[in-house]
DNA sequence: GATAATCAGATTGTCGACAAACTTACAATA
DNA sequence: TATTGTAAGTTTGTCGACAATCTGATTATC
């Protein structure tokens, strides 16, 4: 997942990596995203938020204008804050800019020193394995999770820390095209061979494959989340009765230690 | 320069576009950085500069954050806020992500319905002929400026509001380079031939070549911005010898309407 | 009965102030 | 003379409060 930081010499210290109130906020919010915890459409008050979380308003609504930036957030005027909901477009849109850089990654990553090469590939290869045990125990969840790792790890060796955020970003709204979508986690099978299979065309060396797999993945991606005829008509089916008829959903309780 | 707001339907009214005030300091803050008053480097005191834009802190200090998270601020612990001065690396980074970027772009225009894209060759053509002008009249600002649209232009009928609005950052960061590098505009008369280029390969359907010229074109800029040893020796001298010697720029006042 | 106007409640947007932290300069000591 | 310790000044980080605004519902009128 690093891979960026190399440049630290030997001897001389590190500088210490104090982070504002405001980076802790912003952070604890990904995160809430990302997990769940702040499904996509859920409003939230300022007032109320801010005393989960322990701070006052205002380091929070700075915390906020940035998550707004990553495109997380939306502000509706006057009414707090709430968790973006991803639109089908949004979907593709998400989805194609994905298709766009990370061929390139895998690219550039096989520019990289023999070395630092073989780390990437066990880099790669360890979440590999955390995503097959996650199958094996169904567990949707830690699937979602090593799944976006894999893709950090891929944007953090892009030695471009401009890109590797973007993506990061990117990832995360991937992460909430899934809430969107489906009221909950699903478990694809497809998931782990594909990415088996990136970490084989990498190291076969083969950059061409490697885009083309990734490519076709997305796409895969994309017909997953819109539900699109071809794979999964009865999907579809399922997907509309299990859902909830999409009510404003009330204030959702962060569950927050009290502390920061 | 637009594209993207193509949904708007005849006859019924467009949203009213009501902009908070943290919006309209960002966007301020973003003119600033873009037309050189607020130079690289620039320390600025958040009351000095809050009091200059009519506002208090706190809608400031939201604005700030947005443009951190657009990377062309950065906030030095307990120092206010600078303009982000932009390394070689960072004049590398830039112009590798708009080289995998901008010629997917041209591809992705090609594919646009026959009218739009007269459109977009249209407009395009217009900025075309601004860079024209500016350069007969060797103004380098203009040029810049026309130059900035251009691509602008581009990233606008891209068809993808996300990546329009990164290009739109990376625009400005290139805007930085430019500063960073130098201390004034440089007009580079090789620009206006290479965007006639992009226009006439647009015109004759042929994206593989645009992609080409645009990466081309790239990589030149940073050879220009870099002052790399093949067609800038003497300049580099030049500029080593033009330069100032970094002071810690003090407060630069803003040229700003008292207002807001 | 439906539409418009009014009103109360709640929440945001903004501001002013206080305290902590950092920087810089100066002085004291080895 | 160089280095460390001290102190003052400045600026940020954070908080609390007020007022404008919006929402939602209730009431009045046609």
């Amino acid at each position: 997942m690093s891979g960026l930081e190399g440049n630290r010499k030997v001897g001389r210290l590190a500088p210490v990596r104090r982070t504002s109130t405001v980076d802790l906020i912003a952070e604890r919010l990904r995160e809430a995203v990302v997990d769940g915890s702040l499904p996509p459409g859920t409003v939230l008050g300022e007032a109320e938020l801010a005393y989960q979380l322990g701070v006052s308003r205002g380091p929070l609504r700075e915390a906020m204008q940035r998550l707004t930036a990553e495109g997380l957030l939306v502000i509706p005027r006057r009414r707090g804050l709430a968790v973006k909901t991803m639109t089908p477009e949004d979907v593709r849109d998400i989805h194609w800019l994905r298709a766009t850089i990370e061929p390139e990654l895998g690219r550039r990553i096989l520019t990289l020193a023999a070395a630092d090469r073989r780390t990437v590939l066990a880099e790669l290869g360890a979440e590999v394995k955390r995503m097959q045990r996650a199958l094996r125990k169904d567990d949707a969840r830690a699937l979602g999770d090593a799944y976006l790792d894999f893709h950090r790890v891929l944007a953090g060796w892009g030695g471009s820390l401009r890109l590797a955020r973007m993506l990061g970003t990117l990832l995360i709204e991937t992460r909430l095209c899934t809430f969107s979508m489906f009221e909950h986690f699903e478990v694809h099978r497809d998931l782990v061979p594909e990415h088996v299979a990136f970490v084989e065309a990498l190291a076969a060396d083969d950059g061409e494959r490697f885009g083309i797999l990734m490519r076709a993945h997305l796409e895969a991606e994309v017909r997953r989340l819109l539900a699109e005829p071809e794979d999964a008509k009865e999907d579809e089916a399922d997907r509309l009765l299990a859902e909830t008829p999409d009510e404003p959903q009330p204030l959702d309780r962060l569950d927050l230690p009290e502390g920061l």
